[in-house]
DNA sequence: ATAGTCAAGGTCAAGGTTGGTCAAAGTCAG
DNA sequence: CTGACTTTGACCAACCTTGACCTTGACTAT
């Protein structure tokens, strides 16, 4: 049984109930899962980088504390900055030119792209005659797939 | 009998039990058939391939694991299957049905899913007024992009 | 202000617990 | 006898746990 899970596990929760950032005590956490307080520096170090989308803040001395936030990656951003782009229509042309900037950037891997480029196409949405329609379909199935890989 | 044998027939019984997917110890292994550790290896080596059907996976160190899957029936013939029972209109429950489907038997990953109920969603395809339009759009869609995964 | 105290958190290396690798030696069918 | 497959064991790598010792900062007595 690993007890760096289990902590870890618990952190992750109380991180999430916190709304993205939670308050911790090097102390207290070691007390509640009976460890030494350097076991909480190895399950932050190994399991809270930024690589896992946590940020770690910390402060010595008399009300010290522990601070770790989920940490708002890169692609994420380049992600909304799409998304707040795209209008209320796209047309084949613009949501392939879209698709291929952000494989480019690797905002997109290249499965998602594939995947992303037959759900826009004109004929996965041949079934909606009008074009206007069409390029509504686009943006509102693009926008909503972009939230998804948030 | 040769003890690999023994070994393999074993691990194939315990991942049957366990549903497709078992949780092992190679210490334990060796125990059991009073072997040394690295024969484990070499038996999950030379019978747990891909091309028996099989992935395995492990860690090491305290708490270690060695996890044997057993691997679906190819990715490619379900997709087909699936490409193939669907008809020409698709509502949103059959979509999340196939959808969940896939996912567990692990056609699709869990990313690929999400991509796909969004862009398969009431609100993605909202644009479309008519019912049978956007039910028409979803089989399509559908269809295309697990073509894509093909 | 200054220095001391004490309550945090930080570092690091040693030791423990798994699983992994590789090559030598053994076995066996053809 | 030979080549393919199997068995072993010495050595390696990854991951986890613990504890001794270090650093920082708020507070307090002088």
């Amino acid at each position: 049984m690993r007890i760096s899970d289990l902590i870890a596990e618990y952190i992750i929760k109380v991180v999430a109930e916190e709304n993205g950032s939670a308050l911790l005590s090097r102390s207290e956490l070691a007390e509640r899962f009976r460890c030494v307080p350097s076991q909480i520096n190895y399950v932050l170090t190994t399991r809270f980088t930024p690589e896992h989308g946590y940020t770690v803040e910390s402060r010595r001395g008399g009300g010290g504390y522990i601070r770790v936030s989920r940490v708002q990656m890169t692609r994420d951003r380049l992600i909304m900055h799409v998304v707040n782009t795209i209008g209320s229509q796209l047309d084949a042309a613009s949501a392939a030119a879209f698709l291929s900037n952000m494989r480019q950037a690797e905002v997109i891997s290249d499965e998602e792209y594939r995947l992303l480029a037959a759900a826009l196409s004109d004929q996965a949405l041949a079934a909606a005659a009008d074009k206007n329609i069409r390029d509504m379909l686009r943006a509102s199935i693009l926008k909503r797939c972009l939230l998804q890989l948030t």
